[in-house]
DNA sequence: ACGCTTCAG
DNA sequence: CTTTCTGAAGCGT
């Protein structure tokens, strides 16, 4: 479906939920909390807050009640509430595996794998297919004893609810839980699905993981999470229609009013540079340029309401407004979306192995050579482990030659000197950190080798080398920080069996066709947006509503598998030139002729449901 | 490809 | 020591 938002189309048409795991509420971030209340309930009740070095990383909500913070210095917190509980909480391992349980868990009820992991403790799951599939369903005479599937081919699996009505919590919290019959507005009827899938999965994951949850139910990324935030712990919100207003006044409806009470600095992509630039167009002020940060006209709250309805705004103003080095363009597209709560970023793919893995430690001081070795060693010592917990096939252990599912390109160092004392005007800004990086070297990835003989390789060959790169002075520096970073990580084409595995090998050597391919597919992206972007910006807003289900026409690629089922008049191994296609559902890249069998194989394997 | 910035939790 | 320990994405060269 497509909706027109205050002009704007919105092209995500997707109906999302963001999930959150609750305990966290105010914090929304760090899942440190709920792990170790989980692995021991009495700190439920009691004061607990997370320490990393000399500071609270996060707290649970008797602490908050107690007046404790996030990023507060220990000493504080322990004179603020001497009774707090305090465990150590540098060490992530266990909130990683937390993390990829949860997301693990949502990702069993996705259908269309499009499923993003935001930090540790929040998911965003794009519903809209399987919402698409139980509005179909509904028997329109009994819509209060409905029965919601949640797998396509086994309609058994699933729950009875009431699509009569919305659960949970509303906003406007005025917003009656009940469907009017009469009209029976079908984004209305499809939230009213959400909400009660997403109550579902609130329960599922209590019962089966023992995590509650905090989610907010809406059309896009954006309002989901923004909603999200209106009621926690433990609960949901929906943001309800009307999403676009009857007539002239744009007050009315819910998504303007509901975007229009929030700070700029609350809106998710909105950080802290652009929320300056904004700020200071609007009070128009030059934005600070280098002047007292002291004095910072950054505590100031400004409304969106007040951005929004500043004379003269427009995505075309705040591009000039916001534009420079280092901002993206279409900032003010994207910013005047936002600000309007829309919100064209689709919910990522679901990945398999993350883009990159990195390993900080902060320090006092450190300013000699000798103990900079050491940190490297340890740190390296802990990249190479996790690469290999995260970057490793689980299953067939036998295979001892290549078991990675991903191989990163880079290895990249990053340091921040501690900045030094300044003669005057003190201004140093440079907590900045500064980095080199060079190709990963291939015998991290052998296996047969002892970690700690690998280390070492790493460390007198890549890292030393990359720190002497960084810091050509013999003395003189002080680090706050060490970074070691696997990049650029790829997943490996590969699918199930040895056919897989001689079709990701051969990519592997195949380089330029893959890279011919790849210039196609940027190709094909610019031009979607060229003819997105060519529809004129109406002055009012219109009122554009596509029917249930409108969007099921198939991709290019859903396309290329269709004419890939037949095709098997394939040529030899040898096929340079060959036309690439990727799986829309786990993005796994192979020729066409590969794809049938992959397409059947994501359809036996049941993967999503 | 590489170094850096911005945004996120 | 405006912080912690990450991760994604995009700009400019």
């Amino acid at each position: 479906m497509a909706l027109l938002l205050q002009g704007w189309l919105l092209a995500a048409r997707r109906w999302l939920l963001a999930q959150e795991t609750a305990a966290t509420a105010r914090l929304h971030h760090h899942p440190l909390c709920p792990v170790f209340e989980h692995e021991n309930p009495r700190l439920k009740h009691l004061p607990l807050a997370v320490q990393q070095k000399h500071i609270v990383v996060t707290c649970n909500y008797e602490a908050r009640r107690r007046g404790l913070y996030k990023l507060q210095l220990i000493h504080q917190a322990k004179s603020v509430c001497p009774d707090v509980v305090i465990v150590l909480g540098e060490d992530l391992t266990r909130f990683r595996n937390a993390s990829k349980d949860l997301y693990a868990f949502l990702r069993s009820f996705s259908w269309n794998a499009r499923c993003e992991k935001l930090g540790f403790d929040e998911v965003f799951l794009d519903v809209t297919d399987i919402i698409d599939y139980n509005v179909s369903n509904l028997n329109f005479n009994h819509l209060s004893n409905a029965f919601f599937c949640l797998a396509k081919d086994d309609p058994t699996v699933g729950f009875a609810y009431d699509a009569s009505r919305l659960t949970g919590h509303l906003h406007p919290k005025t917003a009656s839980a009940n469907l009017d019959p009469a009209s029976l507005d079908p984004l209305h009827l499809r939230l009213a699905l959400g909400s009660h899938l997403a109550e579902y999965l609130r329960t599922r994951l209590e019962s089966d993981k023992g995590y509650t949850a905090t989610v907010g139910i809406s059309t896009n990324k954006l309002l989901a999470k923004l909603v999200g935030n209106t009621y926690k712990p433990n609960a949901q919100t929906t943001l309800v229609p009307p999403y676009i207003s009857d007539g002239e006044d744009e007050s009315e409806d819910n998504v303007t009013s509901f975007m229009d009470s929030h700070d700029v600095s609350q809106i998710p992509g909105i950080g802290y540079k652009i929320a300056q630039g904004l700020r200071a167009y609007v009070r128009q002020r030059p934005a600070d340029f280098g002047a007292e940060p002291a004095y910072d006209s950054s505590k100031e709250t400004m409304l969106v309401h007040d951005v929004r309805t500043h004379a003269g705004i427009g995505p075309e103003t705040l591009e000039r407004v916001l534009g420079g080095p280092n901002v993206p363009r279409g900032i003010g597209v994207r910013v005047w979306g936002l600000l309007n709560g829309c919100d064209e970023a689709e919910v990522g793919q679901a990945r398999d192995v993350p883009a990159q893995i990195s390993i900080e430690d902060s320090y006092i001081r450190l300013d000699s050579f000798d103990a900079v070795v050491k940190e490297l060693r340890l740190l390296a010592n802990k990249l190479i482990q996790r690469m290999q917990t995260d970057l490793l096939d689980e299953e067939d252990e036998e295979d001892e030659d290549d078991r990675w599912l991903a191989h990163p390109k880079a290895i990249r160092l990053s340091t921040r000197p501690r900045r030094r004392e300044n003669s005057e005007g003190s201004r140093n800004r440079s907590f900045a950190r500064i980095s080199k990086s060079s190709p990963m070297p291939t015998f991290v990835f052998n296996l047969k080798e002892s970690v700690d003989v690998v280390v070492d390789r790493l460390l007198s060959e890549t890292l030393v080398p990359l720190f002497r790169r960084l810091h050509p002075e013999q003395r003189g520096w002080n680090l706050s920080l060490i970074n070691i970073a696997a990049t650029n990580i790829t997943e490996a084409a590969r699918e199930q069996g040895g056919v897989g595995r001689d079709i990701s090998k051969m990519f592997r050597r195949q380089d330029e066709v893959l890279r011919q391919w790849k210039v196609e597919e940027t190709a094909a992206l610019e031009a979607e947006e060229v003819v997105e972007g060519s529809s004129e910006w109406p002055e009012r807003r219109r009122e554009f509503f596509e029917r249930v289900g409108s969007e099921d026409v198939p991709t290019r690629s859903q396309e290329r598998v269709c004419d890939a089922d037949n095709g098997w008049e394939s040529e030899e191994d040898d096929t340079v030139g060959v036309a690439l296609s990727r799986c829309e559902e786990c993005r796994a890249v192979m020729p066409p002729f590969a794809m049938g069998a992959h397409g059947r194989w994501h359809a036996q394997s049941g993967r999503g449901n």
